[in-house]
DNA sequence: TCCGGTATCACCTATTTAGCGGTATTTTAA
DNA sequence: TTAAAATACCGCTAAATAGGTGATACCGGA
């Protein structure tokens, strides 16, 4: 048996009939092997140099320092493992700030073992796994409202704004004059009901207009 | 045979052969029905209404009217249909444009059959499903850098700036004074060796800093 | 315990920008 | 062919920006 060539796996999850669950689990299939397993964030960055996980599977809700703000800290302490979240929520702000840390993917505790199992090949392989409904909210944070109030070219002139440009700036850049950028910039006040930048910004970005 | 209950699938790709091929896979797939394939976009208008499909699988590079521009016409016409783009291109560009514009997933021309099916089957269950690469990509533009120069308090400072809000309203809302404001906004600029709020507002989201 | 980085606040000047009120022409797309 | 969109101009005031120079308090790691 070549142990070396297996993935090596750290779970991190204070429940022990869920942790020693997925130990089992991972342990029991050939081409993964369990590195360590820890109930804590705490316990973990204690003992997990000595570990030299490929991938953690990490729960979000843990007593103490939490999943989410333990990801700096794990990946600066490992740059080149992977971090899979591994967690009952599906809260919005978790997701992406868990994404914004470092996460590498995110799955539900619904998810089935076998998908668990490639979640973690695939994301030795370059991938990023996550679970459906998680896909789902990622994929509409990019996507825009269709029914916006503004036209191409207020919508356009509204993203430069949220650059930070000037108006003179982006006067120049899209080759028209300051005063039509000023035009453009009273009527998308009006149509946004706004009277600064600043909440032109965000009402725009609060309803996906831009 | 229930074929109304079968999920019914338009394709749009104009290489006949690819086309025909996914017809013939979906077709001949217990529970799913082909509604209609065409070969370009303006085809496609003409007639879609009438084939009112469950899902479209869509190329993004096709002649005349592109794929990715079609979209909020598709999405206009049919509001309920889920709109899968399925494309040998991976252009981080071109994926979070046709994201933004209402596609509900993305595949590469290297998906697996039965992986196409899973993806339609999973898009109706209100899933976003992405090849493995492509979601990396999306997780990844969702990372920050950790290794930014800026300190906490200036990237919060950056991030208030970023949304268009003054100096002054920024010292109201983190009850800081005006001039620690401007500090901190000098301390910035500095750093990422710029000399306006544009400049520094693009560095800082072209290196991941906010 | 000391020190460097961080965060805080102050005062100065000059210039640019933002926002509001109008009006009016040309271009474009349904 | 017509309404919407994009373009441009004028005048006005208040606010914001960018740069310089300096100082004090705090806090975490060596």
């Amino acid at each position: 048996m070549k142990r070396d060539l297996d993935i090596s796996v750290v779970i991190i999850e204070d429940d022990e009939t869920i942790r020693e669950g997925y130990a089992f689990l991972i342990g029991n299939t050939s081409g993964y092997k369990i590195a360590g397993t820890y109930p804590s964030v705490e316990e973990t960055l204690k003992k997990i140099e000595g570990d030299d996980p490929d991938v953690i599977l990490l729960d979000v809700e843990l007593p103490g320092i939490s999943g989410v703000e333990s990801l700096p800290k794990l990946k600066k302490l490992l740059p080149e493992t992977h971090i899979l979240i591994l967690t009952v929520y599906e809260q919005e702000a978790l997701i992406f700030k868990a994404l914004g840390n470092g996460a590498a993917g995110y799955l539900t505790k619904n998810t089935p073992p076998e998908r668990i199992i490639a979640a973690i090949h695939e994301v030795m392989d370059g991938g990023g796994p996550m679970s459906a409904n998680i896909a789902r909210m990622v994929i509409s944070s990019f996507k825009r409202n269709e029914s916006s109030p503004l036209t191409r070219r207020e919508t356009e002139i509204l993203e430069q704004i949220a650059t930070g440009k000037s108006r003179k700036r982006i006067a120049d850049e899209l080759f028209i004059d300051l005063e039509t950028v000023k035009s453009h910039i009273k009527n998308i006040y009006h149509k946004l009901d706004v009277h600064s930048k600043a909440d032109a910004i965000k009402t725009a970005k609060d309803n996906k207009f831009i």
